[in-house]
DNA sequence: CGAGATTTGTGCGTATGTATT
DNA sequence: AAATACATACGCACAAATCTC
């Protein structure tokens, strides 16, 4: 139950963690279409943005993907290819520029694994398609 | 010039694009504060809903941090220190859940390396403070 | 120290556009 | 064609944190 009371965590942050427990439970599985806005309003008595707010969280967090239409879907967790940098690289993670996130087709809330070489090359790999593995 | 035309890109991601390039370009140097809500509502003539789109976008991709009061603030660019994984490891990234968010202090737009060891054992590194290293 | 101004945070209302079903 | 659902974008009010005088 949503509490507005003052002082206590914003109504928006509520909303995102009674649905960020469905998914990460499975009663709402991967795959599977979330409430929709309007459901998601009347059934707590809140406004739209509220709403939106709380959907904007758990995009962000990777959880959810939007698709207009059809409505907030439970991301789907893709298989992971293994990569094995080259000798010497150096790995930093962030969040995609603009240009990576069109280039591979990123949703919101994916970093990047950026891998450095030796040589001073860079290479960026979308985070949730891939696992980096150390050699042993 | 912020141009909004219907079909063209949208006005919050144009000025997102304005104030990216005064970071990125070093026209904005990092711990500096950046204009005003109302500033920049002013020089544009946006909606304070526009204006915070475009802000939060910033934020989601790590450039800026905002202080209430203060305003603001492109991102320090922190020290980062080196980790060298142990053998046989496993490393993913992805955004950090909220209580890892409250763990480590992590502002928003910052991923998270989860180090997966042989044994089973998870651990996670903020992804602004470590860098990953290759043996070699 | 306090008072007021500034700045971001939260929450709601409304209208219109676009994509999918 | 129509309904559904999200996207964009204008508005307002008040709260909370910070800074300045």
């Amino acid at each position: 139950m949503i509490n507005p009371r003052p002082g206590g965590p914003p109504v928006y942050l509520q909303l995102a963690e009674i649905l960020r427990t469905r998914i990460v439970t499975g009663k709402i599985a991967a795959g599977q279409a979330l409430p929709s806005e309007r459901t998601l309003q009347q059934e707590h008595a809140l406004g739209r943005h509220t709403v939106r707010k709380a959907m904007a969280v758990l995009r962000a967090e990777g959880l959810v993907t939007f698709v207009r239409g059809t409505g907030m879907v439970a991301r789907e967790r893709a298989e992971r290819q293994r990569l094995v940098p080259p000798a010497g690289a150096a790995v930093l993670t962030r969040m995609p520029s603009s240009e990576e996130r069109d280039e591979f087709d990123l949703d919101d809330g994916v970093p990047v694994f950026a891998v450095r070489t030796p040589e001073g090359s860079e290479q960026v790999f979308p985070g949730d398609r891939w696992v980096l593995i150390w050699p042993g």
